[in-house]
RNA sequence: CGGGGCGUAGCUCAGUAUGGUUAGAGUACUUGCUUUGGGAGCAAGGGGCCGGAGGUUCGAGUCCUCUCGCCCCGACCA
């Protein structure tokens, strides 16, 4: 491509709305240029980075046998009322009407679809595995779309699901999918995590976020600094504590204790470590039909992780509760117990059952419970509510967890029939029984993964692209196209490049050498070969991109430097 | 969906508290000359429904009402 010729508007100031690195650098660029909120138009650059990722996804994809399909974008809404995720779903189904009146949704992803094309049509056990994907543009219509491509209503997705006849070939299809996944992101030059995350209302066995690792990152990870397990701090489970700190003594007893009612200043009162109080909290758990009060009690020293108190009592939200609402129900804030607590539901963590030694509200003012061991509580509800904290140990190896944060660039699932029950997506066994098929799905956030290699891989000049995914590995830069020898040669150069398959732009503008330089490093090219000044002793120069190096060479090296540098 | 902020040239922004010539700057763009290793200089140009609709006024970018859009924090996010 000649620059001269090319599409690539760049600007020196940034939109006024970007925030993030991949944002500001992709819009100032040229990549892309935003048209509504959540929308975004890809230009020549951006659409080449794109259909990199896509060729990089589609040949790893092949390789595990998957099959590429392209559904409907515009699906009708009845598929979706037969799953019941029209309401689920809510206001981010963007619905209208065709001119006969019937009802469609634009496509926020592709399960009832990949089950309506195959149910009715793989009918036998001898038909399966089956895994079917396509790259297709999304649409959410997000409450508060952010960040550029990162968060955006509209953007490319690859969606794979695989139908299989038991769990055992799931399980198979699933760590062959995150295999695969993991090439993916290797082969695009990106720092990762693969990590166990929270499979929420979905449902299904199992679930695992690939995570791409960057400051700007939405989601905080719990990695361990010794293994490679690694998990969402929403799902991440740690080792027993190793340290247990000394436990008081006190026999059972109610003792007052005015006015004290946080954990500071309970373990201050006793002069006791937090680990051997109980903490309470009350929120609201708000169900499908209908809400109640809810009280977690977790150790002192704990914090509860909302995501796992959720879920511990299959609520679809959880919502903070007033003071004066917990006094109208009959609790006493600071002071409350699990004992003779009898006025609203309550789970414990898992990491205070049998838990001797505590002091622990005595559910009355101005009083706790001292020397309490809950191994006295019978039949109460478990649940894993805590927090994982940096430091705390992983459970896997004993290392340390320390927290990241990361960009959820795919998502991969154990559906089982989650879809295929309620959608009547079924086969015969060798039985001759009829089942539903065991499901699982594979997506992976495309045009988010162009932001994410931005967030990764970036400076304050500007972008700077992977091999595997820059539009041109190679700019010949003529610094003054008014020396004919110059751009004479740049032009054989670009020419043989081409020829020796390596992508190259030729930038052939009339412009000065510091504005096309300035270019070529807010774009990011890896390479940048200026002819120039050194052309005198028959030399040129190769400014790496990622280090800012400057390699001098000889005209007649410069193609075997550059195959070098490629690699 | 709750809270906050912003809409003026392609882009980044002044001007709006206190209404008053023909609405400004920088940048980008066009033309000419000069310049050619870090977004150059001089000169001359083109470019605006001041987000939209109503209103107040002799007069509205500026005041009032209503709307639409965009951004940020939060809630939400297979």
């Amino acid at each position: 491509m000649r620059f001269s010729r090319a599409y690539i508007p760049t600007t020196k100031e940034s939109p006024k709305d970007a925030q993030l690195p991949s944002h500001i650098y992709l819009s100032r660029a040229g990549f892309v240029t935003q048209v509504a909120s959540g929308l975004y138009n890809f230009l020549p650059l951006g659409k080449r980075v794109l259909r990199k990722i896509e060729n990089i996804i589609n040949e790893e994809m092949s390789a595990c046998g998957a099959l590429e399909v392209d559904l409907s974008f515009v699906t009708p809404a009845e598929l979706w009322q037969e799953s019941g995720r029209i309401e689920k779903f809510g206001k981010e189904l963007l619905r209208f009407r065709d001119r006969k009146d019937n009802l469609f949704v634009l496509g926020p992803t592709h399960e009832e679809m990949m089950v309506s094309i195959v149910r009715n049509r793989v009918t036998s056990y001898k038909q399966l595995p089956l895994n079917v994907y396509q790259v297709k543009t999304k649409f959410r219509d997000e409450a508060r779309p952010r960040f550029g491509l990162m968060r955006a209503r509209e953007f490319v997705m690859k969606d794979g699901y695989s139908f299989h006849a038991s769990t055992e070939d799931l399980d198979r299809e699933f760590d062959a999918m995150e295999a695969a996944y993991k090439r993916i992101l290797e082969r695009l030059g990106l720092t990762f995590r693969i990590v166990e995350a929270d499979s929420g209302a979905i449902g299904g066995t199992g679930s695992k976020e690939l995570m791409v690792l960057a400051q700007s990152g939405e989601d905080t990870l719990a990695v361990c600094d010794t293994c490679e397990y690694g998990a969402n701090v929403e799902a991440a489970r740690r080792a027993p504590r190793t340290i247990i700190p000394e436990a008081p003594k006190a026999d059972f007893m109610k003792f007052k204790t005015p006015n004290v009612k946080s954990i500071d200043d309970l373990s201050t009162f006793f002069h006791v470590d937090p680990y051997y109080t109980l903490k309470a909290v009350v929120m609201r758990a708000v169900y499908t039909e209908g809400s109640e009060p809810v009280c977690f009690f977790i150790r002192g020293c704990d914090e509860l992780q909302e995501v796992k108190a959720r879920n511990s009592v299959g609520a679809i939200d959880l919502v903070d509760i007033s003071e004066a609402e917990l006094n109208e129900i009959g609790l006493v804030p600071g002071f409350m117990g699990p004992l003779d607590q009898d006025k609203i539901r309550f789970v414990m963590d898992n990491d205070t059952r049998n838990a001797a030694a505590m002091i622990c509200g005595a559910n009355e003012v101005d009083y706790h419970f001292v020397g309490v061991d809950l191994s006295v509580m019978g039949e109460v509800a478990f649940a894993d509510l805590v927090a994982v904290q940096e430091g705390d140990g992983c459970p896997h190896c004993g290392g340390k967890f320390l927290h990241t944060k990361g960009i959820e660039v795919g998502h991969i699932f154990k559906l089982g029939t989650v879809y295929s029950a309620p959608l009547k997506a079924e086969f015969l066994d060798e039985n001759g029984r009829s089942q539903p098929f065991i499901m699982g799905t594979y997506g992976m956030g495309v045009s988010r993964l162009v932001a994410a290699v931005i967030e990764q891989h970036h400076d304050e000049k500007g972008c700077i692209w992977t091999h595997a995914t820059t539009p041109y590995m190679v700019n010949v830069m003529v610094s003054n196209i008014k020396e004919e020898a110059h751009l004479a040669y740049a032009e054989s150069l670009y020419i043989s490049l081409g020829q020796n398959g390596i992508e190259t732009i030729l930038d052939d503008r009339k412009e000065r050498f510091g504005f096309k330089m300035s270019d070529a490093e807010l774009i990011g090219f890896p390479f940048t070969v200026i002819v120039g000044k050194e052309m005198e002793n028959n030399q040129v120069q190769i400014m790496v991109r990622k280090t800012g190096e400057m390699i001098t060479v000889s005209t007649d090296d410069v193609m075997k430097k550059l195959q070098e540098l490629i690699g």
